[in-house]
DNA sequence: AAGTTATTGCGTATGGCATACCCTTTGGCG
DNA sequence: CGCCAAAGGGTATGCCATACGCAATAACTT
């Protein structure tokens, strides 16, 4: 039954001594996904990887879509410790340590996307920002909406990270009529602000938190 | 030359006439992703459903990748008219449109996540978005930092969703020694309090304009 | 000590996939 | 009326996930 994901490795004594373990299979397949992302992962890859024969990881892993899971979930690990007293710096703490998980392995952004089963770590996480709310007097649905209006901005400001995001057609915007056609864009393009990236997901999750220190205040 | 996404169909009259057009490929194929979802999408399939060769497609579209462009900029369409005088009502507006979007073709969370290129209609909607703030005062490098925070926030319920996004190991979280470790979470899920998922969206929603508000007040 | 049996590694086979290549057919233009 | 650009699409290649079965292994049983 269930899951690898919540009751880990179980393997009894009898038969040969197995020759990998699942904690080195998802390992190396993050490293692949880290290196070349997730278009290069493959069973095959990971096996050869590892010296194995393909069908040798069915022994530890379902298939790819569980391995995946398991990769997340190793990927994200354990939420930080919110200690400040204050619901605010906890919630930003822990909107940083997401967005890091998201920069280190930005492959995660689209494993995470789609329907899928939380793994334990992830499960944790979203008790540890549920807990940092506790205080706070907020409803227990509230405190969830909140929770997952900081986990849009994490992922928001990481889907548009350079590299692994959308990127504006340059080569048709350069050309005047269609560039007339989009002013407020075009002006932000030609803005001479320096545009700093990590400064978006900072600024965003200000705001949120600016906007949800104003439920509070009405409140109080 | 490059995109079809901004270039559309051009085919000169030389040779036999075209059983097939883009519009249709990339109408059937959002067909089978809206019935079946991303995974369903084959080249064969696509070709199938039309009653043409696979290799046919490829007359009209350079490969899968740019198919899915296709799909995603179709399926996004023209932006809402915003003429409220009122940029939180417009970017409301704006944020329900494109949420919409994604409730009605779920795949398109998938679709929009890693490198890709902008089509036409999605620069038009960042336009509209940042139009909508042009009273504000807010720099532009500003405005684009908020039309972020707002889409982060789309996306961010859009991948929640029921049916489409993580799910909760309930036969785990109801095991005592598991369920203990996730106090704040159990308090959540055991809270009578009715969850609607719409609501949500809209929670958010309105944290993050009470948040631009906020910083709107600092300045006037 | 010998047999039993669960378990492992993994070769092979199947069926799907994107897509390169190339041949045949079509029909507007010269 | 013939040329040739462009369309249809069959075939082939190479990757992929994964089902199945077999031989080797080693703990447990007797």
């Amino acid at each position: 039954m269930t899951d690898l994901l919540w009751e880990g490795e179980r393997r009894s004594g009898r038969g040969p001594k197995p020759a990998l373990s699942l904690d080195r299979i998802v390992q190396a397949a993050i490293a692949i996904a880290d290196a070349e992302g997730l278009g290069a992962l493959s069973m095959q890859r990971v096996a050869t990887d590892l010296g194995a024969g393909t069908m040798s990881l069915y022994r530890y892993v379902p298939g790819k879509e569980e391995l995946i899971n398991l990769m997340v979930d190793r990927v994200v690990g354990d939420p930080p410790t919110l200690d400040s007293e204050s619901w605010r710096t906890d919630l930003r703490t822990w909107a940083h340590a997401s967005h890091d998980v998201f920069r280190r392995h930005p492959w995660s952004l689209s494993a995470v996307t789609g329907k899928r089963s939380l793994g334990p770590n992830e499960t944790a996480w979203a008790e540890s920002a549920l807990a940092a709310l506790s205080g706070t007097g907020l409803s227990p649905a509230e405190r969830l909406k909140v929770v997952n209006v900081v986990n849009g901005q994490v992922r928001g400001a990481a889907q548009i990270s350079p590299g692994h995001g959308p990127v504006l057609n340059i080569e048709a915007l350069s050309r005047p009529e269609v560039a007339q056609r989009f002013p407020s864009l075009m002006a932000v393009l030609s803005s001479d602000e320096e545009f700093d990236m990590a400064d978006v997901f900072e600024f965003g999750l200000q705001r949120i938190l600016d906007g949800i220190d104003a439920l509070l205040q009405t409140r109080s």
